[in-house]
DNA sequence: TATCTAGTTTAAAATCATTCTAAAGAGCCT
DNA sequence: AGGCTCTTTAGAATGATTTTAAACTAGATA
């Protein structure tokens, strides 16, 4: 059994990254600090490095989306998507729904059971239901 | 009144665009025509593109990609948000949903009813809902 | 019908997020 | 420590989409 609880935050993370598959480098430990830490947020490759930058650190850009797209991939961060224009992360992995304001291009939480979905169609044969997002778009109300 | 009905197809269309606020053009009578005859399906600038080519005819690219975000924006077509790779456009402006199996890239329609949303969060303060998009992803059973 | 003007189209260049490349570097097993 | 594989890197490449500036056209007006 792990006890991430007595290690010191890198070996935390370290231990984070093993058991989903990842070796625990330097740079992959360093952005599972920022992104990983409970913190419910969204966030994007830009967003990152500019994180990364404050804290005083250097991840080439390749590797920040790789990086992203790896964790994506491990279930250590989930693809949000309401738009074309850049790839959105969201470092809560747990099942839930967004709000999408367009015009401010401003993602928010749904809380966990405010959506009800009270039917859902049978997959097409040979196939199996994986995910199911429900993006809410809404605007504001005088424009 | 207008009596579409009793037009030839380029009138048809030319009410059609004119209804949505926008000039008939040579380019955007000729995407109607194709986009707007009441078939439902999921098309991309690059199909289109395709289609437009194959009727013999030739729209610009940056035209292509003009009107797709014009019809859209008037409420001709609807934007289906699934990945980040490229846009996808519905022809279908009902109120539906999709499955979308990404190994494939494969977008279906769900059937008006299917989806039966029981409960729905309030809006934030001042703002009100425009859409709820639900997309199901799925992915073929041995893979 | 000739003219005008704002809105459109065009081909080509520009943009921009993201991926790829080839070489240098770093986990980690023995 | 040695070695093998996986990673990182900076920079080039990709590819969808937007922008540009000039040529064109729909539709209104004279």
């Amino acid at each position: 059994m792990t006890q991430t609880d007595r290690m010191t935050p890198t070996a935390h993370f370290a231990e984070k990254l093993r058991l989903a598959g990842l070796r625990p480098t330097r740079q992959r430990v360093a952005i599972a600090a920022l992104l990983l830490d409970g913190r419910h947020r969204h966030v994007t490759a830009d967003s990152l490095t500019e994180e990364i930058t404050t804290a005083g650190l250097h991840v080439s850009g390749g590797t920040v989306y790789n990086t992203l797209n790896q964790f994506t991939e491990a279930g250590l961060l989930r693809r949000v998507m309401v738009h074309n224009d850049y790839s959105l992360f969201d470092t809560n992995t747990d099942h839930h729904h967004h709000f999408y304001e367009a015009e401010n291009d401003q993602l928010v939480d749904i809380p966990h059971d405010d959506v009800i979905l009270a039917q859902l169609p049978a997959a097409p044969d040979g196939h199996e239901i994986k995910a199911v997002d429900v993006v809410i778009h809404i605007q504001s109300k005088n424009s």
